[in-house]
DNA sequence: CATATGTCCTGAGAGC
DNA sequence: TGCTCTCAGGACATAT
C-alpha cells in the first residue's frame, strides 16, 4: 500500500473534500474543515508504514496517520467503487494524482498528528516492534509472562505491530505452534521460530502485494487484486487439507471473538513445556 | 496491572 | 428489486 502511492512525495496538497455519501464517516481527527486548514499547501516530504498504518510527512511538521483497518485502501486515482471513497487529496503539479482514502465500513480513522502527537501516540510504549524487524528476544520480552493464547497476543499491537488476524493464522501455521497453547508456555526456542516466520511470512505477502479475500475489497494501489490469497495454508480453509502437510483438515475454533484457522496435524498442543 | 468482552460499520452470502 | 440472519475484524471502551 505504502509502494503504490509513493509517487506523491514533493507534490504539495492543493485540497481536501470527503465525498457526499449516506454512509457514516469515517473517524477523522482534526475535523475536517481544521484538517483541511493545516495540510493545506503542505508538501508531502515522505511516506511510511508503520505496522497497519501509513503515514504521510508534511513539510509543516505534521504526520498525516491513515488507518484503513478492514476493507480499507489508502490509494491513487482509482478506488475498488466510488461509493466508498471517504477522502480525496487533490495533490499539485503534472500528471494530475489524487490520493484517496477508501474505507467500506467506516471503521477507518485518519489522524493529523504534530511530531510531539506522533510519540505520544504511536511510541514505543504505545506500539511494539514492526512485525518486519521482529526477534524472537523482544517477543519474549514482551509476551513471555502472559497467560493469554499465542494466537490472541500476536495480536496486541502493543507487542508487536501489524499482525492482522489473518496472519495470525498463517504465521502460526508455518510455526507449526498450536494457536491455544499460552504464550507462558513457550519456549525460547519457539519464540525464535515465530518470530522468524512472521517476518517470513509478511515479506511474502507484501511482495505478493498482499491478500484480497472473498470480499474483494483489499486491493493495491492500481486497484488490482493482491495474489496472497492464492498462498494460504489454513485461512478461510476450512475442512481443505492443510496446505503445509497437505494431509489433514483445517480446523477453525473462535478466540477473543476472532477465527482462527490451524492444522491440527502440523500444530499439535503439546502435553508439556513447549 | 492483566485479561476478557462488547462495540462500531457495511456488504456478502447462506438459508428459507 | 426477496427477506432475514450471520459473519467479517482493528482498535478502543468498559468490565472484571
Amino acid at each position: 500500500m505504502r509502494r503504490g502511492i509513493l509517487s506523491i512525495v514533493g507534490r504539495r496538497i492543493e485540497g481536501l473534500t470527503s465525498p457526499r455519501s449516506t454512509l457514516c464517516p469515517i473517524q477523522i481527527s482534526p475535523r475536517l474543515p481544521t484538517f483541511r486548514r493545516r495540510v493545506a499547501g503542505a508538501r508531502i516530504d515522505s511516506v511510511d508504514r508503520l505496522g497497519k498504518r501509513v503515514i504521510v510527512d508534511l513539510d509543516t511538521g505534521d504526520h498525516i496517520i491513515f488507518e484503513p483497518r478492514m476493507s480499507g485502501l489508502v490509494t491513487l486515482n482509482d478506488a475498488p467503487n466510488k461509493k466508498h471513497i471517504r477522502l480525496v487529496f487533490e495533490l499539485n503539479g503534472r500528471p494530475h494524482i489524487r490520493l484517496l482514502f477508501w474505507n467500506v465500513r467506516g471503521l477507518g480513522v485518519v489522524n493529523l498528528f504534530s511530531d510531539a502527537e506522533m510519540a505520544a501516540r504511536l511510541g514505543p510504549h504505545k506500539l511494539g516492534p514492526d512485525a518486519l524487524d521482529l526477534t524472537g528476544r523482544a517477543l519474549r520480552r514482551r509476551l513471555g509472562q502472559s497467560t493469554r493464547p499465542i494466537k490472541v497476543a500476536l495480536l496486541d499491537q502493543k507487542a508487536v505491530a501489524g499482525i492482522g488476524n489473518l496472519y495470525a493464522s498463517e504465521i502460526l501455521n508455518r510455526a507449526r505452534v498450536h494457536p491455544q497453547l499460552r504464550c507462558s508456555q513457550l519456549s525460547p526456542a519457539r519464540w525464535k521460530r515465530i518470530a522468524e516466520t512472521t517476518r517470513k511470512v509478511l515479506t511474502e505477502a507484501i511482495a505478493h502485494q498482499g491478500s484480497t479475500l472473498s470480499d474483494g475489497t483489499y486491493r493495491k494501489a492500481d486497484n488490482r487484486p493482491g495474489g496472497y490469497q492464492e498462498h494460504h495454508r489454513v485461512y478461510q480453509r476450512s475442512g481443505e487439507k492443510c496446505g503445509q502437510c497437505k494431509r489433514a483438515a483445517v480446523v477453525k475454533i473462535v478466540q477473543a471473538g476472532r477465527s482462527t484457522f490451524f492444522c491440527p496435524r502440523c500444530q499439535r498442543a503439546p502435553k508439556t513445556a513447549y
